[in-house]
DNA sequence: TGGAAAGTAGAACAGTTGGTCTACTTCTGA
DNA sequence: TCAGAAGTAGACCAACTGTTCTACTTTCCA
């Protein structure tokens, strides 16, 4: 709450699990986290509650930042059409970062095969509020059937990121921003 | 080699990591694999080398046996056109069977963070025999454009297999399909 | 200025991990 | 038939896991 003038253990934290987590998946140790975060196991503990509680805050945190990213990509455009076509330019060149890794949140998903794990929660959060942005903007276009256009421009980001992560060289933003257009109609 | 009344260790085991790691991750433990394939400790090890051995072994089976089971999805229908559509419907099913979880490569990708993982070599392979496939397919219909519409195509399906794993109750494999047609010119 | 709250440092714990080793049994083929 | 290969069963090991705990230090505010 009141202003800091280094970030806390708390901020530190999270941060160091955004890193960690999506540099090298759910699975890395706490030992690591606290060495990143140069923070005290116990704080890690009492803000957290356990490792679980971390993860989720950081998906919780990631999820609005990238709500954000999406947002800003699609702020390139003001005509419905060009903004949503912009999106796939922007996915173009995130894949191409040379650490991108894919999507954080079925990374995320893959990682705990038991269903009841709290991060099931947050990433369904997540793709429900990108899907809800989809839709938005399928309807600021004017679209016969927004919610299964919006079914298929999901299908055709996930598919990006997933060659994206997985194949060098490629542009598969460019491949689906073709795609999209004919989606948008 | 020789007939076998009953599949060996080496089989069981083969059959284990498949069946497990495809439904846990590849972070299941050897105390499980070993259970589940009813073979003692040693076996694994004289067998498969370490963990690491068991892992890529089942990944080159697993992919025969997809590639077989792509090669089977086509095989619907005589007609180029045909038999690319008719994939993406058999995939519509694929996805909506009840313990379906996403694709088995790219979770594999995912769980090991170190790039020189041999589990890396396999799932690169498949990618490769899967996109021969796909361009196989597209010259046959005399497309255009076969790399590039190999690109769309596997895209489509690597976002029906994401989309398809986090989302129940929809049919991705159908709006991927409509895309598809588009592809197909 | 003093005292509670929050943070650090690190020992310790129980459970699990992948892997090795020994002892015993079963299968198999010259 | 019998020797050697292959398989089983399970103890054992070191390393690592998430977590708890104690002791000390810093920060902050009334």
């Amino acid at each position: 709450m009141t202003p800091r003038t280094s970030p806390g253990p708390r901020e530190r934290l999270l941060a160091a699990g955004q890193q960690l987590f999506y540099s090298q998946g759910a699975s890395v140790g706490v030992d690591a986290l606290l060495k990143e975060a140069n923070v005290a196991r116990r704080s890690l503990y009492e803000h957290f509650g356990d490792k679980d509680g971390l993860i989720a805050a950081v998906l919780r945190r990631a999820a609005e930042e990238d709500l954000a990213w999406y947002e800003d990509a699609l702020a390139g455009a003001t005509e419905p059409r060009a903004r949503l076509l912009g999106l796939f330019d922007r996915l173009d060149e995130l894949v191409a970062t040379p650490d991108f890794r894919g999507c954080r949140y079925f990374a995320t998903d893959l990682s705990f095969a038991n269903p009841g794990h709290p991060a099931h929660a947050e990433t369904d959060a997540f793709r429900r509020s990108l899907r809800a942005l989809l839709v938005r903007e399928l309807k600021a276009l004017g679209h016969a059937r927004p919610e299964r256009a919006a079914e298929q421009l999901h299908l055709l980001i996930e598919g990006t990121l997933v060659v994206g992560a997985t194949q060098d060289g490629h542009h598969p933003g460019r491949a689906a921003r073709d795609l999209a257009a004919v989606v948008l109609g």
